[in-house]
DNA sequence: GTCTATAATTCGATAGAC
DNA sequence: GTCTATCGAATTATAGAC
């Protein structure tokens, strides 16, 4: 038993080393964004020498790369690209669409706590060009897709660039500005205020 | 004429010193943010000693500060605080509003590239909580004010989180992330297409 | 697999000559 | 007023002992 399989669910305690660095990283790159988020308060938050860091990761960007990964492909796969996870929009009545739509993106922001992919992403997207190209990536690959398939390719179109203003916008002054007036409403009140503004876009 | 007064409009070599590495800094933290604008960067751009930066604005945030405030105030006066310039909105019939509004701040974005306060300050907001902390009492101190006197304060206090939302996501996806759906729109468009949403707030 | 030690840079800031 | 020289601290990253 020299070699031991560790008692917790079979992973070995590189991995949950690995995973440890991963959380404390996106944690950081979250609160802080990429410039300020150092290596070694990585792994001072992870409880690990910074060199593990490296070992497992190569390198600053690596461990960026990896812990946006992780944080949008959750515990399922291993995919390596961000999830917006947008749902069954086809089944949604057009007067519902914009509450199904807010109601949604505010669940992936404030649910759960350890999937913070997004605020990792649009903290660091603002300084940092790779970043923000895969914000543009993530909303041509899934949020206008997803607008097409209950508005059409054409109306989509039209309003694609408004919706993501409209969303972003409320991240930018609720998560990450936290303007009190934004940040004062609770999550019905947040939908209900917001719903009037993103109807008169879809409609 | 060995101090000499300089020939161009009567300032001294100090001055224009001091001016030019006031423009250099304004370009870094508008391009960059604020950790990664470098003093020896601005020196550089400047054409000038780092150490020269040092003397004039006693440290980083003190260059920051003074760039802000520069690109702020511009030649006309010497106050410390962004003015966001929001005009005579008292005079403008309540259909106009979402126009005028968008236009104005269309305008404080695109009009003169020398003036790019909002910029250097959003693009810092994100991961300077000193930044961000500026952010909230500009549009706390001007924002509001303005809506509230053609609203009336009851009705702005609803409606004026919306509306920096609002504002603050065009200026996300526009500027700093560059969604192209939303680059592509000309001035005109632009305020055409953002027109509804916000009148749909402001009504 | 984990840590110690350190290399190699880069940064903000200071002291002082001219 | 401008620059040279440098300090001290912080960073990423590497080499190697255990």
């Amino acid at each position: 038993m020299i070699r031991s399989e560790q008692g917790e669910s079979g992973r070995t305690r590189g991995e949950r080393t690995r995973a440890a660095i991963l959380r404390a990283a996106r944690d950081r790159f979250a609160a802080q964004g990429y410039e300020r988020t150092t290596i070694r308060a990585v792994a001072a938050d992870a409880g690990i020498d910074p060199s593990m860091v490296m070992r497992y990761f190569g390198s600053k960007q690596g461990l960026f790369d990896a812990a946006l990964a992780a944080a949008a492909g959750g515990e399922g796969g291993g995919e390596d690209e961000i999830d917006l996870r947008i749902p069954d929009l086809s089944g949604v009545p057009a007067d519902r669409l914009a509450e199904t739509v807010l109601g949604h993106f505010i669940d992936r922001w404030e649910g759960d706590p350890a999937d913070d992919a997004l605020l990792v992403l649009l903290r660091s997207a603002v300084t940092n060009e790779q970043a923000a190209a895969r914000v543009r990536a993530v909303f041509a690959g899934q949020a206008f897709p997803a607008l097409a398939a209950v508005l059409g390719p054409e109306r989509a179109a039209a309003c694609a660039g408004l919706v993501v203003s409209q969303l972003l916008g409320l991240a930018l002054t609720r998560y990450l500005l936290r303007v009190p007036a934004v940040t004062a409403l609770d999550r019905p009140s947040l939908v209900a205020a917001y719903a009037p503004a993103l109807r008169a876009v879809l409609a």
